[in-house]
DNA sequence: CTCTAAAGTAGTAATAATTACTATTATTAC
DNA sequence: GTAATAATAGTAATTATTACTACTTTAGAG
């Protein structure tokens, strides 16, 4: 593996994303910087990255791929309120392979998981918007 | 909502699958009853059939949604040995939206979650192939 | 039974996400 | 510097899915 710019700033747009970018994200942000590059590169790249180990794809249902910088285990959760997917790594989660494998006797070698809810944020909005029937405080 | 034959042909066609057909698969099962049905036709009767809550849809990575018949809460597990797909259904995972939610404070409506790894046999496979360094017996 | 409104279909076109192809350009080891 | 090779830009192709529209079917009222 050679060496480009473009794969740096590829890279760079992962890791400095406060989110989860997806490939159409990664490839608008890497623009402002190298405004040729094209977003086959950007796919090209982004998978050779995870290829490597050295981010990971967040498969959505229902939405395209996103990337991740956080190479740790952890999961995700979508919040249909805001929809923004927040990081979670829970005990249970990160034991679930093994528990798993032990009650089915499959080898697990990976796991995808995302969860649908209401952050506490929207949690909390959608009870007022309850409370009041739909009316919102000022 | 009314009556069509396609729509039957439809359900049926996931009723009676083994497995975890995609829409493709259920295409072309439902043509050899009804040869002049549409792509689109399945397309929009899955996902009705998906909405009324009469199967299941199943996301899954880098693969065409799936879909299921079973409507009992359960997750799922991709050999990648016999790229099959399987159902499992262990405490865990059936109490891991309550876990979860509880742990982030977050309200959870629902999860998905694909396992990959490999099935007994599979596993078993593989094991024999490496004990003979790859050469398998006959 | 027949008529009519609404729902559904076939066939096709369009869209979204992603991958493949190819001529040109950049990197790197010597 | 030069040659081998990896990478890119730009474009085309592919896959999965949804949208559109003229025609057909269903089902309820008279």
């Amino acid at each position: 593996m050679k060496y480009s710019k473009q794969r740096e700033a590829v890279l760079n747009a992962v890791l400095w994303s406060n989110g989860h970018p997806n490939a159409e994200t990664v490839y608008e942000n890497v623009r402002k910087e190298i405004p040729h590059i094209s977003l086959g590169t950007v796919y090209r790249n982004l998978n050779l990255l995870v290829e490597k180990g050295m981010i990971k794809k967040i498969y959505m249902p229902s939405q395209s791929d996103r990337f991740d910088k956080e190479l740790e285990h952890h999961d995700h959760i979508y919040c249909e309120g805001c929809h923004q997917l927040f990081d979670i790594s829970t005990s249970n989660l990160n034991e679930i392979n093994q528990i798993v494998e032990k009650e089915t006797g499959f080898q697990i070698l990976s796991h995808d998981i995302v969860f649908q809810g209401l952050c506490k944020n929207c949690r909390q909005e959608r009870k007022i918007e309850g409370e009041n029937y739909g009316i919102k405080r000022i």
